[in-house]
DNA sequence: AATATTTTCGGAAACGTTTTCGGAAACGTT
DNA sequence: AACGTTTCCGAAAACGTTTCCGAAAATATT
């Protein structure tokens, strides 16, 4: 409850404030007997320096502010691990919050952060952001800011990205080297980034192997396991059904896989399957799906090292954009059985 | 990065730093044109109050520190949504850390959020935590601290727990009900009260329904895919195969499905199965696993609950434990086919 | 031995708030 | 007109640090 404070070890060892402070940042000037005299009965006491005091003074806090859209799926919980490995490792201490996929309280979070004189930040912006206004204002004040996965085209900061458009080609060119031939992509919500890059790898990997391809084969569907399952069932009713399915991601993979099952398709046989952003449910599910692993560990670690990069610059620094690379898991539900 | 402070404001509208402070905090002593004055044109300067100067001078600083074990599974990730839904609301922010089971990291933590003036703590603790000396000190100062799930008998403060021994109880009864005679439990680490509690459970439900069991039928195995995979294919090896196993989670479940099924073992024909502590995991893999759920939302939302009742009632407070219910969830994996 | 230099330390200001205390101004009461 | 109340605001202390400045003590230089 009562925190021991300079002042006390100060009072108890009879000298001033200061030279305890001394002792404690290992300044040139105090005699080395006394600073391991002070560190000594401060240890006793119980005393350490108080970090909220020393933001005050200092105008930074050696925290790092981390903002994420969710943490119900792996990926961004397997990130943050990342970007702690780093930067804990610095010193810096991590602080997550969770933006729900909205715009407000995505911003709320910022300022929040903002006012807790954070030293700098890593950001994956939530599906509802549109305006990245107050974003520009931290960028342009040169505020150290890194984005990761969901970035914006029009902030001009350091980004850790995936290459979405490469797997998506590559992901739905394994589909058609199996033979698959009328192809559907389950797409993610639009108006992001990430959502027109999959989908253009779709649409080349077509085009590069001359197979037809219109409107029809992509659906606008979500990144839920429930959206999945939503078209899938709408497509059964339909009988409009492909011969495979590549989707924005694992959940809907997932809900279209589970809904297939319902009706009791068999998976590759009748309808194969391919997600994206590896989950750890992708090779426990049966059959195991396909999917385009991202380096979660590492996009953390990078985006924790690009920020360390530019609070560790100051002024001269040129925003960076680093582009990692994945893996194809090539499993059951997308292998044409002969 | 040059932050507007209440000086700034101060001195544009030539008045002093306390009646600024007087308009932010809604001081009886002000003139109300003055006060909306004040706040117009503070809000024109993109003035806002700093927290760490608040802070300091309050020693309390409207944040909560949450420590969990880890936040891969979805178990944590959920908890804690519960747990912001309600301090969000009332003005708290939520710092989390993970301790990646290790006790030292735990306690690294606990100081972190200390040393930050957080106002009370949410913790599940560590599996590496054996000693609790240091919780025990913080409660004997009456610093306010909720734990939940992973609790310690040793300690005197309010908790939110799950009923493991019940629940063991009612899925080993299950087991028993659908006509298996012959089951394992794949156990916990030992030394944890969730351990003992659901191997309790499972050994109780045998003696009411006087099946009988010995130490054989109890294997430490672990809380992860892996160690389930290692002891079912041990078991397996040996050719010592149960007609059930009820494992002590999800993810031991599911390892021992994998491996059961790559050695061409049908569930539940061969070998049924009921896991603990629902993952969203239970329902997606094939076939679909009977798991006991816990109400991850409302334990969190519980703890947070009891914590600010705690920081509320200054001095007189009695812990209290709350004890949640949950569900069985029955399906596929453990169900007897005619 | 006197002076110059280095080493070591204490005092005080500063960081951005809130709050206590006291005082001035405005008002009401006799 | 004198006094007591109330309303409103400013000055200053406090929270726990770090750091600049200067001074005393210790050492080195002449």
């Amino acid at each position: 409850m009562k925190h021991v404070t300079i002042k006390d070890v100060a009072k108890k060892l009879n000298c001033s404030v200061s030279t305890i402070s001394r002792a404690f940042n290992d300044k040139y000037d105090i005699k080395k007997e006394t600073r391991d005299h002070i560190l000594a009965t401060a240890a006793a006491m119980g005393y350490s320096p108080n970090p909220i005091a020393k933001s005050l003074l200092k105008q930074c806090s050696n925290q790092i502010g981390v903002v994420v859209p969710e943490f119900i799926n792996s990926f961004f919980p397997e990130v943050i691990i990342g970007i702690q490995e780093v930067l804990i490792k610095k010193g810096y201490q991590v602080l997550i919050m969770q933006s729900n996929e909205s715009q407000i309280t995505e911003l709320e979070n910022i300022k929040t952060l903002e006012n807790n004189m954070i030293d700098g930040m890593i950001v994956s912006l939530s599906l509802g952001t549109q305006n990245v206004e107050y974003y520009k204002n931290l960028i342009a004040q040169g505020f150290p800011l890194v984005l990761f996965n969901r970035v914006s085209n029009e902030l001009d900061t350091s980004k850790v990205v995936f290459d979405d458009y490469k797997w998506a080609f590559f992901a739905t060119e394994h589909l058609i080297y199996q033979g698959y031939k009328h192809i559907f992509h389950f797409g993610g919500p639009s108006g992001h980034i990430f959502t027109q890059k999959r989908k253009d790898g779709f649409i080349d990997a077509h085009r590069k192997h001359k197979l037809p391809i219109d409107d029809n084969n992509i659906i606008e569907t979500g990144l839920m396991i429930a959206d999945g399952e939503r078209v899938m069932e709408k497509l059964i009713n339909e009988g409009n059904l492909p011969d495979a399915i590549f989707a924005v991601n694992d959940p809907t993979a997932i809900g279209a896989m589970k809904m297939l099952r319902k009706h009791g398709y068999k998976i590759p046989n009748d309808v194969a399957l391919v997600g994206f952003t590896e989950s750890s449910l992708a090779e426990l599910i049966d059959p195991p799906l396909t999917s385009v692993a991202q380096p979660t560990h590492e996009i953390g670690k990078t985006a924790a090292r690009l920020l360390l990069e530019q609070i560790e610059s100051k002024g001269i620094f040129v925003p960076q954009t680093v582009i990692l690379n994945g893996r194809l898991n090539v499993r059951e539900s997308s292998m044409k059985l002969k």
